[in-house]
DNA sequence: GCGGATATGGGCATTACGTCA
DNA sequence: TATGACGTAATGCCCATATCC
């Protein structure tokens, strides 16, 4: 069974078009595409007798003036000289590729029949321009990753920020009650007096001490993944429906201990707060397989 | 049905060459 | 003109899969 979307050139544009994802004009398809009754890509080698899409003859290039200098008559495609793909089969090889970046051996011997190539050479090209594809694809990922991880470090930088000075807050609070509580009654014992707290803590009664070890910023922020201080501070804040820890959040991201250190204490970021960000855009705490892509697998 | 030999194609690392600043 | 950086065509190797016997 023949392939029908190889037959000839005119069907060539169905192929083409195919995908809607991509632009598709018919007419600059058909400007790229030479039909079978076309001799502009009938020599029998790669490229010498080449003339482009237009049927403009491209005596320009240097290869072929120097092919013409030195009379080389040799068609043998193996015996010629590496050089670039003119544009116009760029073009029209780029334009086979985001149809499809998979060459089929139907397929890649038509490409090669009208572009006048080896049917080796459409494979190679096919094959390094997947590989372009690839590194760029990686590279836009990792900038995407990267200004993901800058947007979710500025986020965690302000709510520290946020946390400090609502920390600070508790701490002045909690002395106003306790020199107001001195002024009532007589001093007392301090294991006896602890009980006596204000709601601010259940568990903690060691809570100014604790404050007093975290003012200076930057040393709480190194220990912002320890546990006691972050029970400490939610406690203190009486937040615990905003922060209920489960380790197993991030159990993907063993490997990258400044990513878990500066996510620990937000561990409902990654579900609730990135579901509007575009696929790819944030790759935190899920495998790459996992996310929606656009692209073609490589 | 199973297993080995062979062919084919893709991925990848690398090389070779052309182009340009 | 020489040179280094860069892009890309091409090569070689390995692996997975399909087919044949």
């Amino acid at each position: 069974m023949e392939d029908p979307r190889v037959r000839d050139g005119s069907n060539m544009n169905n192929v083409l078009c195919k995908n809607e994802r991509f632009f598709c004009s018919s007419e600059v398809l058909d400007s790229l595409w030479i039909t079978n009754s076309s001799p502009s890509f009938h020599g029998s080698t790669s490229m010498v007798n080449f003339e482009n899409v237009q049927g403009v003859k491209n005596t320009e290039r240097s290869f072929f003036t120097e092919i013409d200098k030195k009379g080389n008559g040799n068609d043998d495609y193996q015996s010629e000289k590496k050089r670039r793909l003119p544009p116009d089969q760029v073009l029209f090889l780029e334009r086979s590729f985001e149809v499809e970046n998979k060459l089929e051996p139907e397929r890649k011997l038509q490409l090669a029949k009208e572009l006048g190539l080896q049917p080796r050479q459409v494979a190679i090209w096919f094959q390094n321009r997947r590989a372009r594809y690839k590194t760029k694809h990686l590279e836009k990922e990792y900038d995407s990753l990267k200004e993901s991880y800058d947007k979710l470090k500025a986020d965690y930088d302000s709510q520290f920020k946020d946390n400090e000075k609502l920390k600070n807050e508790v701490r002045l609070l909690t002395e106003k009650l306790l020199s107001r509580d001195k002024g009532k009654r007589k001093p007392e014992p301090l294991d006896n007096a602890e009980p006596k707290k204000p709601n601010l803590s259940h568990d903690s009664p060691n809570i100014p001490e604790g404050f007093s070890k975290q003012e200076d910023a930057s040393s709480a922020k190194s220990d912002v993944s320890d546990s006691d201080n972050n029970s400490t501070l939610v406690e203190l804040a009486d937040s615990s429906q905003v922060h209920e820890q489960d380790p197993s959040d991030f159990s993907q991201d063993e490997d990258d201990s400044l990513s878990k250190s500066l996510l620990l204490p937000f561990p409902k970021l990654e579900a609730e707060c990135y579901d509007d960000l575009q696929p790819n855009s944030c790759n935190l705490g899920f495998p790459v397989e996992a996310q929606g892509t656009c692209f073609w697998p490589y």
